[in-house]
DNA sequence: ATAGCCTGGTAACTTAAGTCACCAGATAAA
DNA sequence: TTTATCTGGTGACTTAAGTTACCAGGCTAT
């Protein structure tokens, strides 16, 4: 395992410090919650390995927002943090992931004496800002054949293999929609020579 | 007219006097376009008075995402001018508005030395992000009812008065649906009583 | 005054998506 | 092995919304 420096690198070696001090490195096992809905942040995560999830939910239906990847963190959690806020997202760990916590409480003091700890987080929130706007145009205006289809090649990218392993029923909660759908629509993609259903899988085309 | 003090008050002194010495505080009459789409930003605008519209626009289809009040900014703006990126959505005067125009070259600055401009800005983050998000959740789970009435509600709110000067066109612009879609639920909602519509306008029971 | 536009209404049709009911093959558990 | 569970497929149906094609009333500019 490296040392915290090395995943750290780039940043003012003061922060650095104060991250050895006060941090705290854990391991999160695959598909484990690391925020729940409602939930009062104590600690701020940020992601040294692995990625993770961060889904919305309205009335027992879900949609993945996005993943937060290595060297990034969580502005739900953030602005949960700082304002004592409950969170209205939840997380799971994708893969096994390993994270750094940033208690709440040295925050504030943080964002003001390390610029780029401030930076950072201005940069999240419009990269997340950014994303939701594409769902948002996405929702509105593609079909779900469209949306589909992106969804499968960013989590190709993410996970950095054309083959993924994943279940129908996965990508319908994931997707906000029904499993029948994902089937009918998953045979679409296929007729039209973008995808391949392997046994327990899929590869993009 | 009233004086920046009074406009902004509760900030440190010594900001106000920045904001006095750079800032540029400018009119804008109603529907007048602020911000373009795809523009580079070189002000920052802080609204005084009135109110500001923003909105994404995909493909000739637009929808309204917020509405920016007194005392409150642009993050799309504050983030492509602190980048120097291209501004994602676009923006026009709701009334006839008062802005105070923030030069980007003295936001780098002015976020680092006032911890009070640097907070409104998270704040703000937030509270936009926490509006897409609705936004989100109502695209995928309320029909176009619910999302109407919503936005009724809203504009009611906005406009502090329960009778709204407003034609479907461009309520269907907003809600990114099309106008006879707008006739047809704008009377299913009259008829379960819960608006009316008067010549010209909408009253909201 | 009258021709032209803006506004809202409406019927008929199409389509994407959600829902229901069920089935078959694969896999895991007893 | 035999049962139970998980997974994907499919047909039939429903529904919300988008689309097309009109029409009528009101307003306005010449």
């Amino acid at each position: 395992m490296r040392t915290l420096q090395q995943y750290l690198q780039g940043l003012p070696p003061e922060f650095i410090d104060q991250l050895e001090t006060y941090g705290i490195v854990k391991d999160f096992s695959a598909q484990t919650e690391i925020l729940r809905e409602g939930q009062y942040v104590k600690y701020v995560p940020l992601v040294l390995e692995g990625a993770v999830k961060v889904f919305t939910r309205h009335e027992e239906k879900e949609l993945l927002l996005y993943y937060i990847e290595s060297g990034e963190s969580c502005i739900m959690s953030f602005n949960a943090g700082l304002k004592s806020t409950a969170s209205k997202v939840f997380a799971i760990a994708d893969e096994n992931a390993l994270l750094l916590l940033l208690p709440v409480e040295k925050l504030h003091e943080w964002v003001i004496s390390f610029p780029s700890l401030n930076e950072l987080f201005f940069n999240l929130y419009d990269q997340r800002y950014a994303s939701l706007l594409d769902t948002i145009n996405h929702l509105l205006y593609s079909r779900l054949d469209q949306r589909l289809y992106n969804y499968l090649q960013e989590t190709a990218r993410q996970k950095n293999s054309k083959v993924i392993n994943i279940r129908h029923r996965q990508m319908a909660a994931e997707l906000g929609t029904a499993r029948e759908v994902i089937s009918r629509v998953m045979k679409k993609l296929e007729q039209e020579g973008k995808v391949k259903q392997l046994q327990g899988g899929i590869e993009i085309l």
